[in-house]
This record gives structure tokens, C-alpha cells and sequence, in this order.
DNA sequence: ATTCGTGCAAATAGTTTGCAGCAGA
DNA sequence: TCTGCTGCAAACTATTTGCACGAAT
């Protein structure tokens, strides 16, 4: 998807659920668009100082609540953050660097994924889960740390 | 593998590292192994009141830097925890349930689980990473709270 | 006008740490 | 008796929140 359709989903979805599509989470989205990999808040803060933390915070929040950005869970200080897979089209995992917190992405091939997706529901079946999606990473270091 | 056995292996990873098993330690490990599913600070804390706050968190991080325990990063309030897969020779994925931050254990077919294998080293070997291990968790709702 | 967003400063909460006394080898 | 462990209370830090002002519709 062009990043120009990114904003315009976005901007939709957050109608849908009475919020505006104001010039900082405009700015947030570009950011994490530009970036690719996902980004922690200092390097969001970093990357436009003019971003208050507070609201960067409360503006994250918003955009996940809305499907718009995906909040990434490490054992680092910060969690990161990446837009969202249904506006990337872009179905993917994690590469986390035990030593220096950054999470790159990384993806299976079609057919692999394919198959995971149905062990997985068979899985989640069986152990009367509910499931929303999968979360698979790889945990080492990466290759400025090693 | 046998709980006297885990409580040996466990006492000669702490030796070698100048470490004690004390009292408290060999408590924590009891915990874990009767309970099975992986334990929240609190769960422990309440399953024997005489364990401290503070000196808990610092064992499970020493057991943790010894290999016996490992700690599990959810979206929840508390990290979990649970006996190191090498001990209980059960190698296994996490269900995460996001309304109540339960975590339960689930585990894939051997085979399926090779192939897993092979392809994230071939993904690891191109993304220049020097892998530890994965982590693989669906995340959803459990039975209870869905 | 009304509702929502912003930024500051203060609060919250899980986790970590300093310290003084205790215990194991 | 030396080194490590414990528990209390205090510190730390990522994240959240109260509030008063500014902006959008």
C-alpha cells in the first residue's frame, strides 16, 4: 500500500472512533513508515524533537487502539512500535537483539506460513483458545552485537 | 525428567557460578515445577507468604542467569515465569490470554517443529543474527475470559 | 460551543538496589 | 570468617494521568 493510502486508512479509522488525524500522529505514522523496522519511543522522540513524550505515548496508544500501529513486546527498557501488518501488507516477524534492544523484521516463505497458521488453529483449538494472531521471534543478537 | 534431578542440576549451575541453593531458592523451583504453566510474581508471593518481594525477584534472576528458570515478556503487568525447557525437557510455545494475562503451555508436532527450525535458521543465517532461541505465542483470549 | 488534543508536571507501578544483619561453607 | 543471602525501605524508570490551555469541527 502507497503511503499516501496508509494515511487515508488511518485517517478513516480514527473517524470511526471519534479521533482526529492530527499533525503529530500524522508525523508518528510517517516516522514508523519511513523507518521500516520498528522504532522505540527515544528514537521517535529523537527523530522529531518537537514530539512531546506525553503525548507520543497517548498518541501510540490511539493509533494501536485503532489498528493502526502494532505495539512490539521485548525484554528491552522500551517497547517498539511498527505500523500495523493490514497497511504494510506485509506479514512478517522479529529479530530481537538481546544486547542492544533493536528488532528488525524478518518473514517465512508463503507456504510455511500457511502451514504454521494451521497447526497453530488446530492448537489453539484444542486448548479452547480464542486466538487474534501469532507472534513468532527470533531472540539472539544481532550482527553489530555478536 | 524427575524433580530430584532438577533440584541436582540446578544446585551445580549455581555452584559453578558461586551461587547457593538456598531455602528460598529451592522454593521457587518447587513452585514452578508443581504448577507447570508459568507463574506471575504475585502467584508465587501468595502460593508461600514467606517468600519476599524483593529477594524473589532476585533469585529468579540469578536462577534465570544459571538456566533454570525462564522468564516470559507478556503485554500484562508482570513478566511470568517457568522452569528452563533443558530441565523439563518439554519444549513448548505460550498461549497469552490478553484480558486476564494467563499463560498456558501448548506444544507442536515434532515435525512440524523441525521444519520450524530449519527455516528460522535459514532466516536468522540472511539477517546476519546470531540466534538464541524462538519464541513462538498466540495471543488471544482463554476459555475463562473469552 | 463542544469535543478532542497537547504538554507540562506529578503520579503510578513493576522492578531494582543500598544497606545492615544473618547464614552457609 | 569470608562471601553470599535476606528483607526492609528507598530508589529507579517506563509509562500513565490530571489539569488547564489550545485547536478543530
Amino acid at each position: 500500500m502507497e503511503v499516501a493510502d496508509i494515511h487515508a486508512v488511518i485517517e478513516s479509522r480514527l473517524r470511526a472512533a471519534d479521533q482526529r488525524y492530527t499533525a503529530s500522529r500524522r508525523r508518528l505514522v510517517e516516522l514508523l513508515a519511513e523507518h521500516g523496522d520498528p522504532m522505540r519511543l527515544p528514537e521517535l522522540l529523537a527523530a522529531d524533537p518537537s514530539l512531546a513524550q506525553s503525548s507520543t505515548y497517548r498518541n501510540l496508544a490511539v493509533l494501536e487502539q485503532v489498528g493502526a500501529v502494532t505495539r512490539i513486546i521485548t525484554r528491552g527498557d522500551h517497547a517498539s512500535y511498527e505500523l500495523a501488518e493490514d497497511l504494510t501488507g506485509n506479514h512478517h516477524h522479529h529479530l530481537v537483539c538481546t544486547s542492544c534492544g533493536e528488532v528488525a523484521d524478518f518473514s517465512l516463505s508463503p507456504a510455511v506460513e500457511a502451514e504454521l497458521e494451521r497447526v497453530l488453529a488446530a492448537a489453539a483449538r484444542k486448548a479452547h483458545y480464542d486466538i487474534d494472531h501469532h507472534r513468532l521471534d527470533l531472540v539472539g543478537r544481532c550482527s553489530a552485537c555478536r
